[in-house]
DNA sequence: ACAAGCTGTGTGTGCGCACAAACACAACTT
DNA sequence: AAGTTGTGTTTGTGCGCACACACAGCTTGT
């Protein structure tokens, strides 16, 4: 094969006419004769031709707005960081003429996301990004940008109907394997784990359920059902006090209880527990690189880690978006974020993460 | 700020000069007085330029050939997955005019390396990659090629001096102590460790010694070093049964033996052992996701593997070089690749990943 | 003293592409 | 028959940048 790169130019002169049909052609913008293009679709597919993508950058300077609709506690870095991930990702393509446009929402309240979705759609972007915590009040926003032809990714909860253009977050199910690999083999003698859901909806949250299913699962599949227990507690943070009456109980009530894991982000607030009553042993797994989780793993009190990695979820929620806008490449369907264990040695990497 | 793009041509209107001008200070290429100099470059910064690397690259239409010095030794996935990592670097790099030579060399006859490294000096490329396996062998050829001004980069193993472009690859020492950590929590009790070097000559490999001086270090600083006691061995393969006796030895003398870190891919060959001899329950962690290893890791006989990540190794070092010869980027000096720990659940993102 | 070389500067061109504008020509209308 | 529309095509312009070139003013060497 030639080493020389397949240019337009090129095209038009193989196949007589000039660039500006090549370029109809290329975009499907009509007014090329059905004979023609069929010619110089032949001879792009004959040449093996590729855009070259910085000139098709620089050549067209639009400019495109992407709304992203994403929650804002600021209490919770989890959602700081997948806007730290948007930012960066906005940073490097301002230069193609990418603008992003941040709505946030309480993540407790549905009202604020609706109110911030109806503002989304009335300023009209020309792509939407957004974490659809709430599967039903989501759907019909969804249904209203298909028709007004607005692409728009998801990301951290996947919804695979009403087809978005790209989903960009972990598998739950899978996640949920992992954990009751790592709890597993962490204590391998006959024991009781805790499945614990902290401060959550879990009839509204799929992503959890999933997880939970996926936990119970490996120890099915893998025949430790005899040989560890499985139970469910949903936890409240709210009253404290109830909190931890509700954990002593859990504690006095399994004595061979050996192990948690918990569904969220919020293992941090059973680490402080165990501190607190002076428990040690129990093996502790949750998500995410958040302050607290750190602080716990690096003194041993939680074992793992599962990296949700919100940073690059934001990212790369951008990241294909601009693919799709300025530079027409095809987008996967569904980006799976990798299942990153995480412990106190390889910490760093997670963290700096470029 | 403003969300207008900053353009030479922005800069040159406020210093008052003309963009040609902008351009010798940007690229520092002389033929600019002092003073005027120094105001473009102060504002400059003062703007927060950022060069557009669409027109960068558009604009210098050069050709840059990269020699990519690897080894290929067939039977090991390691090297051809570096060298698949490479591919796609050149592939997606092709259309601003880089294409990558290949030079491979048997990663076991030092002669094979410093042949082909002639070879690469002779044919002078643009720029150099390569992992350099041979440390003694290679500071010669480090030397000549700073002298003749080729930007050279290296991944795999790292050699600080002779400033390279860049290092790629892994923290070794770290490496070792996330595997201490992994063994230590795998199991509990008091027990003795084995770290295994397989067909290695460790006198000549600096990055294993770092690998065996982290795992230890995280015993003694975590105060485990009267736990566990920890033990050297090193093995060599090419006589099987010698092998398989070193092994039964090893097994015999020390009864309360637990675990083995192998600090190479060679993990497959204990696990082999293993089956062989109906050996359970002991807990074992290498390095990468070559088939032998996933296939053991997947009947739970590897119990964590740490991914190296060749291809990430290859890709990235192809896309420095790039950044640095096409875009005038300023690369890092090292970049670390994450410590992956991977299990059979979440294998799976590794494998596949873009 | 005057050509030759150096220094500091501005100007012009082209990279591959998107898109607008211009153009040619046919098929209709009125 | 002249105008009107629509279709298929070409031509031209500009995106931001790198780099070759032009040129003026100055310093050398002989």
């Amino acid at each position: 094969m030639s080493n020389k790169v397949v240019r337009i130019k090129d095209i038009a002169e193989r196949a007589g006419v000039s660039t500006g049909t090549v370029d109809r052609v290329l975009h499907d913008r009509g007014r090329v004769s059905q004979d023609v293009k069929e010619k110089v679709l032949k001879i792009i597919k004959e040449m093996d031709y590729e855009p070259n993508y910085s000139a098709r950058a620089l050549g067209s300077n639009k400019i495109y707005t992407i709304a992203a609709l994403v929650p804002n506690h600021s209490s919770d870095s989890y959602w700081n960081q997948a806007i730290l991930g948007i930012e960066k990702a906005e940073k490097e393509l301002k230069q193609y003429g990418i603008t992003v446009i941040r709505y946030s929402f309480n993540p407790h309240e549905v009202d604020s996301f609706m109110e911030r979705a109806k503002e989304v759609t009335s300023k009209g972007p020309d792509g939407i990004i957004l974490a659809p915590l709430f599967y039903k009040e989501t759907l019909p926003f969804f249904d209203e940008w298909n028709t007004l032809n607005i692409p728009f990714i998801i990301f951290n909860t996947q919804i695979s109907e009403y087809n978005p253009l790209s989903y960009i977050g972990q598998d739950s199910y899978q996640s949920g394997l992992l954990a009751g690999r790592l709890l597993s083999q962490l204590h391998s003698d006959p024991c009781s784990f805790l499945i614990a859901h902290i401060d959550e909806d879990i009839g509204n949250a799929t992503h959890l359920m999933k997880k939970e299913q996926g936990f119970r699962n490996y120890f099915s599949h893998n025949n430790l059902s005899g040989k560890y227990k499985l139970q469910r507690v949903e936890l409240q943070r709210k009253d404290y006090a109830l909190f931890q009456r509700q954990m002593d109980d859990l504690i006095e009530n399994n004595p061979d209880l050996q192990g948690i894991y918990v569904t969220t982000s919020k293992g941090y607030a059973i680490a402080t527990y165990l501190e607190q009553r002076h428990i040690k042993g129990l093996k502790l797994i949750c998500y995410d690189l958040v302050p607290k989780n750190i602080h716990f793993l690096n003194r041993g009190v939680i074992s793992f880690l599962i990296n949700q990695n919100p940073r690059g979820q934001g990212y790369w929620s951008v990241n294909h978006m601009a693919d799709y806008l300025v530079f027409k490449k095809s987008v996967p369907v569904i980006k799976y974020m990798p299942l990153d264990i995480v412990a106190k040695e390889n910490l760093n990497y997670f963290i700096h993460e470029e």
